[in-house]
DNA sequence: TAGTTACGCTTTACTCA
DNA sequence: GAGTAAAGCGTAA
């Protein structure tokens, strides 16, 4: 049997020298052509070097036949940046004003062109939207097609695109492509979509000059290429200049570096989790004398269970505190020294886990690496590093999951049991520890609880807060010492206050909903609501629907009265005030005409439009007639108002009157009869 | 060039009478 | 027509 033979030679011998990103060469340089060669030189990490990188954001246009029309880019370093637009036919004669356009009579000279710039800007990163998957995808036709080498490498060597999945990648010799959509994604960046105006909007409060969408955008560049090539160009760049705005703005070339300095991941594949587990964990147990099998000769096991939610206490509530554990799962992992190598070794010194199961209290590895980066992340934050503490945070978290995941060579069922038993005994521990003392508990998820205070705690709450949440964490310190003979790592903190505090009933059936909450919070003498799971979260519902919940339960928490509100606001929605704010959007997890177990409201409104749109469309946005769902680009005037009525309104209005001895038909009394 | 489980809700599609 | 399981999506943690 083999064991490792999946690890790649470069990364192996990178990892062995614990280097996490950057990287000192010890040797005699050689200069070749175009870079410079040490032969067999010593590495070593280099922890405190931070690169100043030079970037290059770039987009192309093109055209409906598979023209490329214009290259742009936008090359920014610390010290200077330059902009350029390489557009494809005749000199037009306002383009003599406009220093960063120049125009070349056929495709195949920009793309020339295109080289020579790369090569003499050497950027550092290459960044952009869908910018493997389309521009240098598309580039790389084109480079082919006329037989030019696509030699962007510092090398001289050839771009290389790899298709894995839905994800690409770019292999360009001593350059790295970063992607923003993908990168902000692995960021925990959201957004409605990841449209470049859609972020832009959001994070720089501007878009694009102009929006298109769908053939619109393709019609008004091809009128633009053939009319305006002066406007064309600008469109192209402006695309170039919002992308690198928005990797200032949210620092993202900074995070990315820094987590590639946490994890050993490089900067293009920060998000690959399982393998910044081995990069930790290989040497680790190397120099324990043991080697780990190789991904796929890992059997998959029983699944774990996970989290534990309680059952919540229906009704209107009133002074709830929220107390949360912090990184609940590393805490878990540090006090019962739970990893792979514990795991295998827990006949030496055992350590019984509430879960039962057990480790060894002296053959770890994990436990202590959580420690330092628990360690480093609270300097970090002390600091005002914010790209640090969240790395570390981003990494820490990841470890449950790839214990958890069968794609992981550390994979056993008994890691990620152990963690999420624990988590569940300690949810119980810290429940019954309230009740215990008079409290009531209405609810908690996974690493949460919610507990009624006896009284209006006023000015005091969060002292108050603080101090239930530190007796606590003195019971659980005491009582995992006791039974457990271990040092807590776990730490429950005062979280929110909730003035007045939602559970709802489930739709159908009896009981609590569990995971679904709304309060009135107050936070530094300010009051928000706050919705969890509900509709208003929730982007599968309309606008109206949201309002509706949002001004309902303002009014609720703050002892409005409702009745003629409601009424009101049936009659304005009749009355055609909220057209605009009836539209579904839904995504599609595939074409159209492969749903085939069932067609829900959204494939049937897909399946309304042009067969070549169908088979593309990833969101939906569609609403209500008399003939049923219709997709918002066909004709929709006869708005079907009883199923807004019925679906949107009424079942929201009940999740909260009910509390109140109230219903919507008893408020919007007569509506059904007024109907027809 | 693969982190996890728990859960609610709407609608569809099926079973049974 | 009533009851119910499953599909599909989005969310909490």
């Amino acid at each position: 049997k083999i064991y490792e033979s999946d690890i790649r030679p470069y990364e192996r011998y990178l990892m062995e020298r614990f280097i996490y990103g950057c990287l000192e060469i010890h040797g005699k340089p050689e200069k070749e052509a175009t870079i410079t060669r040490f032969y067999n030189p010593l590495l070593k990490p280099a922890s405190d070097y931070k690169p100043k990188f030079k970037i290059l954001s770039l987009d192309i246009e093109t055209g409906s036949k598979g023209e490329l029309f214009s290259i742009a880019f936008h090359y920014y370093d610390s010290e200077r940046e330059v902009k350029k637009v390489l557009i494809v036919g005749e000199k037009q004669e306002d383009m003599d004003k406009e220093l960063s356009i120049e125009s070349y009579p056929s495709e195949k000279e920009i793309l020339i062109k295109f080289l020579i710039y790369l090569k003499r800007l050497d950027p550092d990163i290459i960044i952009g939207w869908h910018v493997i998957g389309f521009d240098l995808l598309f580039l790389e036709d084109k480079y082919n097609k006329y037989n030019i080498p696509f030699s962007a490498g510092r090398d001289g060597k050839a771009v290389k695109i790899i298709r894995r999945r839905n994800a690409f990648f770019a292999d360009i010799h001593g350059r790295i492509v970063i992607d923003g959509p993908v990168t902000l994604r692995a960021s925990f960046y959201t957004f409605d979509n990841f449209k470049l105006e859609t972020v832009a909007q959001e994070l720089l409060g501007h878009g694009k000059e102009i929006e298109l969408s769908g053939e619109d955008k393709i019609a008004e560049i091809e009128r633009r290429y053939k009319e305006d090539k002066v406007a064309l160009a600008k469109y192209n760049l402006m695309d170039c200049l919002l992308v690198s705005q928005i990797f200032e703005k949210t620092g993202l070339i900074d995070l990315s570096f820094t987590r590639t300095c946490i994890s050993g991941m490089l900067m293009d594949r920060i998000g690959a989790s399982t393998a910044a587990f081995d990069y930790f964990m290989l040497p680790k147990i190397h120099r324990k004398g043991f080697v780990a099998p190789d991904v796929g000769d890992i059997p998959s096991g029983a699944s774990a269970a996970g989290g534990y939610v309680m059952r919540p206490v229906t009704g209107i509530h009133e002074h709830i505190i929220v107390l949360d554990f912090k990184s609940l799962y590393p805490s878990i992992i540090r006090t019962f020294k739970i990893d792979p190598l514990s795991l295998l070794q827990n006949h030496l010194n055992p350590l019984n886990t509430p879960a039962q199961i057990k480790f060894s209290r002296t053959e770890h590895v994990l436990a202590d690496y959580i420690t330092e980066l628990m360690d480093k992340r609270e300097a970090a934050k002390k600091r005002g590093d914010l790209h640090l503490s969240q790395s570390i945070k981003i990494l820490m978290n990841s470890f449950y999951g790839v214990m958890g995941s069968s794609g992981c060579r550390f994979y056993h069922y008994k890691l990620p049991t152990a963690i999420t038993g624990t988590g569940q005994w300690l949810m119980k521990l810290s429940a019954d520890y309230f009740k215990q003392r008079g409290f009531l508990v209405l609810y908690g998820d996974t690493d949460s609880v919610f507990v009624q205070l006896k009284k209006d705690p006023g000015k005091d709450v969060d002292r108050i807060g603080g101090q239930l949440a530190e007796e606590l964490n003195n019971f659980i310190r005491k009582k995992l010492k006791a039974e457990f003979n271990v040092e807590s790592a776990l730490d429950i903190e005062f979280e929110k206050y909730f003035l007045k505090f939602l559970l709802p009933s489930v739709r159908s059936g009896n009981g609590g909903a569990k995971k679904r909450y709304a309060g009135l919070m107050l936070a530094k003498g300010e009051t928000t609501l706050h919705f969890t799971g509900m509709e208003f979260v929730r982007s599968d519902w309309t606008l109206l629907a949201k309002k509706f919940q949002y001004e309902l339960y303002r009014r609720v928490f703050y002892n409005e009265k409702v009745e003629e509100w409601m009424r009101d606001f049936v009659e304005k929605l009749r009355n055609h005030s909220f057209d605009k704010e009836l539209i579904y959007r839904k995504r599609m997890t595939k074409a159209a005409d492969a749903y085939h177990k069932t067609v829900p409201p959204h494939v049937k409104a897909a399946r309304l439009l042009p067969a070549h749109i169908q088979q593309n469309i990833r969101r939906i946005e569609y609403v209500i007639t008399l003939r049923g769902p219709i997709p918002l680009q066909l004709a929709h005037d006869d708005i079907d108002y009883n199923h807004y009525v019925e679906k949107q309104l009424k079942p929201l209005a009940d999740s909260i009157l009910n509390f109140l001895g109230q219903s919507f038909e008893g408020i919007v009394e007569g509506e059904q009869l007024t109907l027809f």
